[in-house]
DNA sequence: ATAACTGTCCTACTTGCCTATGACAGTTGA
DNA sequence: TCAACTGTCATAGGCAAGTAGGACAGTTAT
């Protein structure tokens, strides 16, 4: 089992598409600083391997990634976690960005939470993803040359 | 064309599913006090009629809100906005929040949202909502007896 | 040049989702 | 009781989604 196998983690039993459930964790490890700007991501053949599931499978999911923008794929080099700017122009960020919160906060009125203690909830979790990434960027430093990526 | 038409809007371009879009709408309108608790919901033949689809497609959307608790279906009388308490337990309803959350903090990353601007839209977002409550409650009050729902 | 990698495209099978029709059952008011 | 409502269930067709296998193309190091 290799580090890359523990980076996801398939449940095959869920119903959710496998496809969907790597680009959930990878977008997940992204957010929390498990995956650092411009490193590579498993690559395609050996990570459908482990999970057992279909090189498309894997694919599949990749190619969703790069069309939100999160990933960069060069073929015949690898997958990379994308390094500057989001492709998105303003006024798409906010339609994705509102649609985003508008879900949870319609969630939290039919669960009935109140106002403050959705805030609450929210602050929670902004800390905890942003800990994570503190956590880790302070743990190794420079683990590889990010521009190693471009040799062409 | 009736005061329940104006309440959903189905577009077929979409590609989203029809039934799935009558359920984000509901919860929506809920969510923004366009419809009030204990209310009575449009009856499925006749709104199935207006916007075009089978009656299933309708039903299949109030099935779906009754499982996530938002309504209330009545065999014979008719579909009502729930009126108390959501039937799920405490952790459930901490799952289901942290959930919502999280993708929205996950999304703000990935396009690059500062913490401070997503806070000022989830508080933006929040005074939306509780607007259109607000301005609704005070227009009209006690259109109809809610009580007069159980009368068996 | 060759071998061993990388991602990509084309094609195809299968399963489940979405939608639709018909028949059925509970409620209400004339 | 009867007619006109209400929601429900069983069944089925169409089609897209998810997955998979084979062949192809770019990259890199030997």
């Amino acid at each position: 089992m290799t580090v890359d196998a523990m980076l996801i983690q398939i449940d095959f039993k869920s119903g959710k598409p496998v496809y969907l459930q790597v680009v959930d964790q990878i977008r997940y490890a992204a957010a929390s600083g498990r995956l650092r700007s411009g490193e590579a991501l498993p690559s395609i053949r050996p990570l459908a391997e482990e999970l057992r599931v279909n090189r498309n499978t894997i694919a599949k999911a990749y190619a969703e990634l790069e069309s939100q923008g999160i990933i960069e794929t060069l073929a015949g080099k690898g997958c990379f976690l994308k390094e500057g700017a989001t492709p998105f122009k303003a006024s798409v960020r906010e339609k994705l960005l509102v649609k985003e919160i508008d879900e949870a906060v319609v969630t939290a009125h039919h669960l009935q939470i109140s106002r403050k203690e959705f805030l609450q909830r929210v602050e929670e979790r902004l800390d905890h993803f942003e800990a994570r990434a503190q956590e880790i960027g302070s743990k190794e430093q420079n683990p590889r040359n990010p521009s190693s990526k471009h040799t062409s």
